[in-house]
DNA sequence: TGACTAATACTCACTCAGTGAGTATATAAC
DNA sequence: GTTATATACTCACTGAGTGAGTATTAGTCA
């Protein structure tokens, strides 16, 4: 055997801003620099993305088909390309917004509120509070994961330590948050 | 002509893993596979890079002429490439060791923590406290930006503000972990 | 003895992230 | 009249990160 490494390697699904992406166009059909205007203003402290990033980001969604553009000429202004979804881009959004939440923080303050976002937005308050139940829960398993690694003297080195500490306080600041969510939902 | 020719880049210092490897290098000559296990049982809660991409920033760093390998040949295991700090590998290392600190949590958890594990291996427990007093300054910066931004309504849209509400808990569990570091250090 | 497994040590080929600059046109402002 | 700003997109590049493959030796167990 080659190389056996332990990687954690949560899901195949990366921490991207394509899904915000996919959500926008489920909405509706939209061009690039729309695409890429409302994610600055809906998620803009959420993803920072530069433009040509998002161009990138799209041109690699239309190769792997989860997305198809047309070219629509305009008279004044330069040419516009307006994606739509395909339906596999259907699927994988869809499946995206209902799989499992992730219990880094990253992927919280990133994935989480994105799909906080689309939920809402597609399926109403209901589901958005269901949402937050359920990040609430995968966080509090890390962190009993964590405390338990912790307790039991798992981690070794100083400064390992200390970067297990970090993300306790992380954690625990994150589920504080959460709650502060549910609230504003609920009212 | 689009790309006017290579940039120059600026000084713009990622966050990477490359710096630990430089500071290893900087207390002893060592080939890769020696390298990727101290990064491992050193600082594995700090940095999850893989042995591939270990090999593939030694690459970038011999090519950008921080480091250089003498190849050793073996008799009975494969032939080690051992690898030793540049002078301007040295330069690099430490005008990075003494740089600003960062103000993301991101850059707290993986920077700081590495520059403290240095900063104490090369210059001593009184240095490490220098740093972290430091990075409590830069670290109560950012919170004072933040809340003010806060306090000025200058953040718009409900998951913008989430978001930079998440940030906020964030930075200050980020202090405390700071404050419980100087405890540890002190004693 | 022979067949495994793990450790040492590194290489290659690939995808995706992310940046900075350039192209082109229209409109509003000074 | 030129200058800034908004629309709309392209290109070329560096760097992050993965997964599989290569090759050798030492130890283990049946």
């Amino acid at each position: 055997m080659p190389n056996a490494e332990a990687k954690p390697k949560e899901g195949a699904r990366p921490i991207s801003p394509e899904y915000a992406l996919l959500g926008f166009l489920m909405q509706q059909p939209a061009h690039g620099y729309e695409l890429h205007q409302q994610l600055q203003t809906e998620l803009g402290q959420v993803w920072r993305v530069s433009q040509s990033q998002t161009y990138n980001i799209l041109k690699r969604l239309e190769l792997q088909g989860f997305i198809a553009g047309q070219l629509k000429r305009q008279l004044k202004l330069p040419n516009q390309r307006e994606f739509h979804l395909t339906p596999l881009g259907q699927t994988r959004f869809t499946e995206w917004l209902h799989a499992p939440g992730r219990s880094s923080v990253r992927g919280i303050r990133l994935e989480f509120l994105t799909r906080l976002y689309f939920v809402q937005a597609l399926e109403g308050k209901r589901a958005a509070l269901k949402l937050i139940e359920g990040q609430q829960a995968t966080a509090t398993v890390k962190l009993d994961v964590l405390k338990t690694q912790w307790s039991a003297d798992a981690v070794q080195g100083a400064y390992n330590q200390l970067s297990v500490a970090l993300q306790l306080r992380q954690l625990e600041s994150v589920l504080k948050w959460l709650a502060q969510c549910q609230e504003q939902f609920a009212s």
